[in-house]
Formats: structure tokens, C-alpha cells, sequence
DNA sequence: TCAAGTATGCACCTTTTGGTAAGTACCTAT
DNA sequence: ATAGGTACTTACCAAAAGGTGCATACTTGA
């Protein structure tokens, strides 16, 4: 036990790295609204439509974690927080984009295949 | 029971979609070798560094059926089968071309964001 | 005949992820 | 005093995803 240490844990593909930043049930939905601008925890939950407090949090430290998001604590006295998108998450959202259009463009066909799935996914 | 059926099970934007199709823990590296051209089972194997049987398999079999990629057997005697990726397959590799740059030219800091989470991931 | 290679299938089990429901601490309005 | 809102935290569970390893059917080479 001497050299254990970053084993090579690069990525074969960037798109290999960026999957594991977006990867979780909610994460792309909370980028998405956070991309209309700074959203209170609270706000956050009602967008986020089914999301429980425990996924909204894990989600949101992960991506924070991952220098994504930016909480904002404003210290008020009727508690006030809120999440906005990094420049790096804005690089994101951006890199994002064209995998967005194809997915609308394609969203039928993508439901369809779901639909095919046994388990439906 | 009148109904049910197709509950509006649409996404909330493209990129959620496109999620459904890509997520699977091989999928981005088969997509990747896939690229390069048509692969018989055993060469994607190969390349898949420790992937099993059983999730190659699987993987292969999910985006066939999301229509990604093709399967070929040339029914011939020494049993002989490649997968390539179908136009609507290329069509998502090329959307995924800018998220893969974005993942590629912060391959450090996302390395690094795993590294910190807890579970290491 | 035995081993090895090709492309799968299947049973079983562990890990990871997500969901439910409850609690906390502090504040405001009634 | 009680109810409701804010932003979380925690314990416990169920479901999904992934892994291990053996089995198959057919082939060629030694």
C-alpha cells in the first residue's frame, strides 16, 4: 500500500466524465431551472416536480460539491437560501444544450423505445 | 381502465430524454468504440475494459432497441456478429460531441469533484 | 477427445440509488 | 398556543443497477 493513489482514474471520453457530473434522477432538471436564473430552496422543490427533500438536498450538495451550483446563504432571519448555476455550471448547461435539441427533436422516437423497454425504464 | 395508457410520460426538456437513452454504466464507451466503426462482439469486449458478458450484453441490447445501435450476425459458421451505430445513433454522437469537449477539457477539476464526494462515486 | 474461441443466456447476490416518513430549529401569522 | 412556512437532517426500506460465474451450442485446432 504505497502507491494506491490516483490509479489513473481518468476518463476514457470526456462525454465518460461529464456523465458522471449529470448522472441522478433529478440533476438535469434542476439545471434546468436553474438556468432561468437563482431559485430558493423552496422554489427549487415546487419546479422540481416529485422530488423529496432528501433527493433535492443530495442532488443539489453534489452538484455544489462538483462546483456546479452556488449556494447562497443570506444569513436573514426568516431563513433564506438560494441556488444559482456557476460560471463552470453555466459552461455546462451550455455544453448541454445540442444533447437537449436532440432529444426534443427526438423525443417520440425516445419515448417509443421506452415504452418497448420490458422493465419500461 | 380507459385511460392509462401513455400517461403523458414526456420529458420535461430534451436533455432528460436523452439521458434515459445514454445512462448505463458502459454505455458512453460503447458508444465511443462504436464510432470508429462497426465492432464484433468479442473486439468491444476488448476495448470495454471490464465490462462482463452479462452488461455488455445488456447495454448492447437496450440501445438496439432505442434504436442506437445496429446489430448483424452474417449467420455464417464460426458464428460471426458486429454492431455499428445507426444514422440516428450518429446522429446522437454528434450532439454528444460538444459534451464530450466539456468533459474532456475539465477532466482534472471533475476528477477532482470525485475524488471529494463521500462515497467517492 | 480436450481445450479454446465465438456470442450469448441465466441464476443469484451485492451495491447503489431512490423513496417515505418523521424530526429539527427557527420564524410569522392568527 | 397552534398552525404553517423555511431549509434542511435522519433512519429505515424497496427497487434498480450492476457483478460473478456457470451453462449453452457451435466451431476449429492439437
Amino acid at each position: 500500500m504505497a502507491k494506491e493513489k490516483s490509479e489513473t482514474p481518468r476518463f476514457i471520453c470526456g462525454l465518460h466524465a461529464t456523465l458522471h457530473v449529470i448522472n441522478g434522477k433529478w440533476k438535469p432538471l434542476i439545471l434546468f431551472f436553474l438556468n432561468k436564473g437563482p431559485t430558493r430552496y423552496g422554489e427549487l422543490k415546487r419546479s422540481v416536480r416529485g422530488v423529496s427533500d432528501k433527493m433535492l438536498i443530495q442532488q443539489l450538495k453534489e452538484l455544489e460539491s462538483d462546483g456546479i451550483v452556488r449556494r447562497t446563504d443570506y444569513g436573514e432571519i426568516p431563513l433564506r437560501v438560494d441556488y444559482s448555476l456557476t460560471p463552470f455550471g453555466m459552461s455546462l448547461v451550455h455544453a448541454m444544450e445540442p444533447l437537449c435539441g436532440w432529444g426534443a427533436a427526438h423525443e417520440e422516437d425516445i419515448a417509443a423505445a421506452m415504452d418497448r423497454r420490458p422493465t419500461s425504464r
